[in-house]
DNA sequence: TTGAAAGTTGAACCAACTTTCAAGTTAGGA
DNA sequence: TCCTAACTTGAAAGTTGGTTCAACTTTCAA
């Protein structure tokens, strides 16, 4: 949980390795709070008492609750996109790569259930970011299937409509058996009937 | 945009004319304001302001601010389940169903974009109601699946995670068409689209 | 070793809201 | 017409929690 460089290269920085110590478990602590509170119900007293920290020394950092939400975001966005992103390869078919995209997102998503609250509250503290998060992920996924159409492997009439399409499946999915929880089913077993929808659509063949 | 009856038949239900429509005032100036500005940054006294009432008045009829929301989250999940049951007759194919339930519920989000913020703010606000939401919805459409599946025009081994996905390609579309909107193309397009991968999937035939 | 910059601390300030309340007005059945 | 329950009103009480600040401690380069 690294934290993202912020535009400003400013005050706020940390100078020192305490400093970056400090930051670091701001950061760490502000994720679970977020992730269980939500944004307003979190509460920067909680935060720095999670931290083991100074209620004053939060604001050595950031300049208000609101920057430190937007900090994390951009963060969390980052995580999501670089872990789908490592679990793709070159070798794989346009289908198995987009199973491969699905299942790494559960694994991510059942690692880091605050993934989804962060992001929806997005929607309220940090609108732009929230919209880019999801156009940038629907781009990627309208790039894949621009390449996978070059292939031959899928149709070449595939574009944002379907992009979308498909990052709503995943992310409800997510939603349902990664985050809610379901026992039983792995992300494999998930990503091949997401899959197989993908592939070959509910009718009967 | 009818109240919904909560559970109890309480003292804040009105009884005379004037009342029911104190009531229906604030229920749609709610929606308007939880919709522009989300639940917290929401007053009371903004929303009493709007439907042109005293601040006194509103806690003659809702326990909180709470309960408001809940009541109208209630109500907007009621809204969106019947105009998508509205769209729908019986001599359609299992796949027009679909095209038909999702045109109905892009042309029901362009009219009610509030809806959107209003769900979504909900699984901060009030979990249970955000869940049953989204497990209701899934639940019809597995319903839906497993009758396109009895009248041997759907695989027969669709269910729960299927129809999840369809659900999240309906949400995820419907937030970049009918909310953030486009411009161009028609509700009918996009469900067309949709459709096709449905029916298909993205592999080239 | 030393002093200036970096970092820490928590009490207190303050603004923003929700909720209460006591006094007044209106509706509508008897 | 009259009377009471229903409804309205807005000032003020009460709460919550973000942000500030001045005093203090630690770090580290010279």
């Amino acid at each position: 949980m690294a934290a993202t460089q912020t535009k400003a290269k400013d005050s706020k920085t940390p100078r020192t390795e305490r400093g970056r110590r400090t930051l670091r478990k701001l950061l760490d602590a502000s994720a679970t709070e977020f992730g269980e509170k939500g944004f307003h119900e979190a509460s920067v007293s909680s935060i720095t008492r999670r931290a083991g920290v100074a209620l004053g020394s939060f604001y050595t950092y950031f300049d208000s609750k609101d920057a430190l939400f937007r900090a994390l975001v951009a963060d969390m966005s980052e995580n999501v996109k670089s872990s789908a992103r490592a679990a793709l390869s070159e070798d794989m078919s346009a289908l198995e790569i987009e199973a491969a995209a699905l299942a790494a997102f559960l694994d991510f998503a059942s690692e880091h259930k605050e993934i989804y609250r962060i992001i929806d509250e997005a929607e309220f503290v940090d609108p732009a970011s929230y919209r880019t998060h999801y156009e940038t992920i629907a781009e990627r996924i309208a790039g894949r299937l621009k390449g996978g159409a070059e292939r031959g492997e899928f149709r070449d009439d595939l574009g944002e409509v379907e992009a979308w399409a498909i990052m709503g499946m995943n992310v409800f999915v997510g939603l349902r058996y990664a985050v809610w929880g379901d026992g039983q089913r792995s992300s494999q077993d998930i990503a091949a009937a997401v899959n197989r929808l993908l592939a070959q659509g509910v009718q009967r063949t």
